[in-house]
DNA sequence: CGTGAAATCCATGGCCG
DNA sequence: CGGCCATGGATTTCACG
């Protein structure tokens, strides 16, 4: 799926995408031109998805995260992840087989900006709050090689 | 938190972080020195924890991802979350309050890797899996702007 | 597909408003 | 704090293996 340059290319830019060509392309022992090409196949192919910065939540105030576990009443399953979708505080969210139907990250200030946001949903779901407590693996990209 | 230029610098970087100093510099309204000013002081103060490139799991060859909720058996907390870390195939853990100890995303290529995955832990924890569908968010920032 | 050299473009640091 | 300008690098293009 990917060759040894490829895999080498990417697991340098997870840790830092804006790495100049010229590095880039001495960590993988080989020319610029060569190593630009390689990364245009990659985003041509869809592999590389985009290039992003990675915020810290609690630097703009955001000092807790909560996992929301979401089952919407019968009939408002649109409704629902129309609001979820819709509130800029989820952060993430997935939709899911079994009794949950959604499983959604929140990003809050407060207890009381937590309790805020579940009112907005509280008539049109049940849900299941989590306090994220600790990370124990914040984001990392699937394995590179095949397992 | 942000002044309006932050917030600008960082909209634009959410989308494209390998843009040129020069560009973005055009597309705040200020001149390049000024940009990389900003940069590096948001960067400094860690509100920018750093570039990174975003990989689509299914173009690696993983087709599946589910989320697991985790609750490991007595005595085996530590023994679980090492364990968590140390499979690649998570790429997301959360420690949280409430029954379920870990919430986990796992990056799988088949139904088979997921039953294998799975087997690591299950005389260790009680585990709930259930498979992503779709996803309504991947992955979004925190509001910029204090809601 | 890769390299190396040349031309263009960009980032950086000093200095002035 | 920001703009401008000059200089040193980086990126891109192209001819060739």
């Amino acid at each position: 799926m990917l060759d040894d340059v490829e895999q080498k290319i990417l697991e340098v830019m997870l840790q830092d995408a804006r790495i100049s060509l010229k590095d880039l392309a001495a960590r993988v022992g080989m020319s610029s031109p060569s190593v630009s090409e390689r990364l245009r196949r990659l985003e041509e192919r869809r592999v590389i998805r985009g290039y992003t910065v990675e915020i810290d939540p609690k630097a703009l105030g955001y000092q807790l995260q909560a996992i929301v576990r979401i089952r919407p009443l019968p009939g408002q399953l649109q409704v629902v992840q129309k609001l979820i979708e819709n509130t800029p505080e989820f952060g993430e969210c997935d939709k899911v087989t079994g009794e949950d139907c959604y499983i959604a990250r929140l990003f809050v200030r407060s207890i009381e900006q937590l309790d805020q946001v579940l009112d907005r949903i509280v008539d049109k779901a049940e849900t299941h709050t989590a306090i994220v407590k600790m990370q124990p693996i914040r984001r990392r990209a699937p394995p590179l090689r095949l397992g």
